[in-house]
DNA sequence: TTGATTGCAAAGCATTTGCATGCTA
DNA sequence: TAGCATGCAAATGCTTTGCAATCAA
């Protein structure tokens, strides 16, 4: 189940470049964090890669945590995603590609997705206004397929799945 | 270049009606919280409307503003949006039809569009995940039109209007 | 050796909550 | 009068910062 070690090997040069190039130094906590987020694919937020951190090395602070995830973010391999629970998760970003989100309301799960078509619109769109776009999100709330079949049950039998993803206001909130 | 005291009929009506139904109480404070609402059109966040309201009635706390903002939005008459800088900015919701929004990274600026054909892509895309879904969120940030033209002299002459949207990491962030 | 890095504690923000007081219905 | 609403202060949750001690280059 779990990938090779061997893998990633581009993921760590690109790092280890990246501190060098900035003048930074390389750290056992860095190469610990940057190993374990690697190998973890899903979207996490500091808090969740921390405790996934302490397992291995109980000494890491939070602090280290936030501060190598910005690193992360700034050599190119991690990616800041808001899901609209005010709450920053990071996912993979080098080597895959751009996409778009789905959550599911019901059980948190997060569906990645791409359109070209849609891409091209947005471009056409900005085009139209005068607007010269860097990058964007798309992200589409609703509820999943495994969700819609479990649903009518909730009524009497509510989910014992928390959600990962808890909107702060239920009614009338877009997320936006 | 103020509107007419005699506009948002429908809204304050809606307003009302909410409180009644939901056995809430109507009150001076939330009375002028919504007024000054309704007049600004605006996103704005709590915060930049406690401040408008303060200058009418500086005895109005925080809090209320605050709650005020959740009650017009659970009426439909505000939504809330992120732009990313994890603050909640609300704007009109009522008579609004949906739109998506483009920000200028560069000085704030926030430009509302609408494609019917992006609408139309995402509702095909979900349901070819099986996905059912309920609302969405587009931003595409960049340099409005403005913006790119005075660009050039940032260099020598930093601009000194400050972006409403700060974006916290700057390299990488995609601020989803 | 020098200056970046760490981890703790404390500070920051935006937002929410507890509670005594005030005020609608 | 009952109990929702208000506003203050305090609490919260996530994130950042100050700083002395530590450690990589």
């Amino acid at each position: 189940m779990d990938r090779k070690k061997e893998e990633f090997t581009k993921e760590r040069e690109i790092f280890l470049e990246h501190i060098q190039n900035s003048g930074l130094r390389r750290t056992a906590q860095r190469d610990l964090i940057m190993e374990i987020f690697l190998r973890t694919e899903d979207h996490l937020t500091s808090e969740d890669l921390y405790w996934l951190v302490q397992k291995e090395d109980p000494s890491i602070g939070h602090t280290t945590v936030y501060r190598t995830l910005k690193l992360l973010t700034d050599a190119g391999l991690a990616r800041e995603v808001r899901f609209g629970d005010n709450k920053t998760y990071y996912e993979h970003h080098y080597n895959h590609q751009h996409h778009d989100h789905m959550i599911c309301t019901e059980c948190g799960r997060v569906i990645e997705f791409f359109s070209e078509a849609i891409e091209q619109m947005q471009d056409k769109m900005a085009d139209k206004l005068g607007f010269r776009p860097t990058h964007h999100s798309l992200r589409i709330w609703g509820i999943c397929d495994v969700c819609q079949k479990t649903e009518p049950m909730l009524v009497t039998a509510p989910s014992g799945a928390q959600p990962k993803v808890r909107m702060r206001s239920v009614a009338g909130s877009q997320g936006n």
